[in-house]
DNA sequence: TTTTCATACTAGACACTGTCAAGTATGAAC
DNA sequence: GTTCATACTTGACAGTGTCTAGTATGAAAA
């Protein structure tokens, strides 16, 4: 992560934290230490975030957008590829998803716009499976459903992000065919 | 919490320690109010568990020996069982689990006893999914549910605690019901 | 009985952190 | 020419983990 003066500092900020974020999780972000890297004073970050919550704030509005783009972008692909796009994001945005499933870094209902980003990339994900289910589904088994194949794309990028997954299942090829494996798993137990 | 002096200081200092976790996440942990709190000066708590990352290993050692026997318990309910039990651990244990899973505290391999229970709920689980899946599955087939079963029942674990999920279906009665629906989901697409 | 030595701490210092408060330069709006 | 918001800088503060060094205690060894 290459540090361009001439960029505008909120920019650089955010892109330098992401990178911490992906490279060495969220905890191990300083705002000092991005100010030093930066060649500004310790207190200029905050001036565009606000406290330390403000820039976890930033990130997830911007991570859970992209999220939300990544499954437009797969939305032809039904249930099966929304899990599958959810956990691809994950994976490629380790920085943001990190920050964005970690509501101890800041409380997002403080932030109204990151809450808009969460709730648009939620609702895709309820249509999606309202429109699977069919006409006469109930709302609970929406629901249910929702959250089912919710927790699939969740648990796997969690579990693949940080970690043991991967070694203790090593052998299993190629991440790609794991991934598109279980989320094909996860739909099978679905009416067609 | 209640702190009596009289307790070792190393069960009292874990015990304050994951309930500070699952109140507030592990990062809330400060060691130094910890030692004031239980009336020891700054550095004694260290003496136990040589820096920060000791402390989460034990308590991660702790929750993993813990998450065994839950699944121990409940292996006669067969993989649904299993993944229903691994979230109500979850639940039960936020202060554990929150930790447990959180590979940027502390690194797992530098804790052989740690790893060692570990892994050994994780062979719990892949071997109901063995049995599950009978005698002339291939390993490919072992992994691939595993880690998908896995996936299920950690995204659940982790959405229900972390917040997003109750409030984005809420009205959906009881979430032990949503529990074993979503189990009951994971297990449908599995050989019998 | 005296020495040795590990255990379980205490005490002080250090660099580092987020945050509060107050100041400064700059450029646009009126 | 003044007002005023923006984008910072500077300095101080309490709090943190960790390093180093010291102390009390009790059991084992001589």
């Amino acid at each position: 992560m290459s540090i361009t003066t001439s960029d505008p500092l909120r920019r650089v900020v955010l892109d330098v934290a992401v990178a911490i974020s992906r490279d060495e999780g969220p905890d191990a972000i300083s705002l000092r230490k991005v100010a030093r890297d930066a060649g500004v004073s310790h207190q200029a970050p905050y001036h565009h975030f606000g406290d330390r919550a403000g820039i976890f704030a930033a990130i997830a509005e911007e991570g859970f957008s992209k999220l939300s783009e990544a499954l437009i972008a797969n939305h032809n692909d039904g249930i099966s590829g929304m899990c599958e796009a959810y956990v691809r994001f994950a994976l490629e945005h380790a920085g943001h998803f990190r920050v964005m499933m970690r509501n101890d870094l800041c409380d997002l209902q403080n932030y109204p716009s990151a809450v808009f980003q969460a709730d648009r990339a939620f609702n895709l994900l309820l249509e999606a499976v309202t429109s699977a289910l069919g006409n006469y589904a109930t709302d609970d088994d929406i629901k249910t459903h929702t959250a089912f194949i919710w927790s699939v794309g969740h648990g796997l990028a969690t579990l693949l992000l940080d970690g043991p997954l991967e070694k203790k299942l090593e052998g299993i090829a190629d991440v790609n065919v794991l991934i598109s494996r279980v989320a094909r798993l996860a739909t099978a137990s679905m009416p067609r």
